[in-house]
DNA sequence: GCATTATCTTTCCATCATGGAAAGTACTTT
DNA sequence: AAAGTACTTTCCATGATGGAAAGATAATGC
């Protein structure tokens, strides 16, 4: 029943949670979408893929470099796991983590 | 979409998601059910009878001093806040992970 | 009466986490 | 050449966390 802390550290969370709806997304977009700074976004970014959870992925859009951030196969599992153990942990009080 | 920080930290939300489940516990029977030391969860709880969220009543078992905690309405509102956010933050990602 | 037990609370400490600013990297555009 | 784009890394200050140890208070055991 543990909440893995790689991923309940709420900044991480959101980050997770965004890529989880997505297949990929730019690192402006989950910057902007998060409200957080470049340097914040860029440190969870590698914590997370020094876990194994997300895959960085670098290009060009013409001639500017770009980011792209998606969750591996490992992080969608370790995010699934995590909201299981969230609803674990909460639902006993009733109250529900999931939507509907 | 904030997430609470009071509520938000791992043994925390543990303490709270076992008082919303009940009317009231035990002293002991939280530092068992989570496996912490008695500092622990004397400091944290003291943390959330500061914020308002928990109500720590005193009184005697026989000739022995006990302690009891339990949620205030405040503290009930605010554990259902903290669920819809997270829910909220979560949920784009589609999981249909069932409770219970 | 004094030591021990019971039930917490508080202090001490060492460690880790976090975020933003600033500086750095690499390349491009003007 | 200077400035801009798109990050990354370093620096730093702040705060959280947990357990052990020491306290506080009262009740039993011997």
């Amino acid at each position: 029943m543990e909440l893995d802390p790689v991923i309940h550290a709420p900044t991480r969370l959101q980050i997770v949670s965004v890529l989880a709806a997505a297949e990929e997304a730019e690192f402006g977009f989950v910057r902007d979408t998060l409200g957080i700074s470049d340097s914040v976004l860029s440190k969870h970014a590698s914590a997370l893929e020094t876990a194994g959870y997300v895959r960085i992925r670098k290009g060009y859009v013409g001639k500017r470099p770009k980011t792209w951030f998606s969750l591996t196969e490992q992080g969608r599992s370790a995010f699934a796991d995590y909201v299981r153990n969230l609803q674990k942990i909460v639902s006993p009080s009733g109250l529900t983590v999931l939507p509907g």
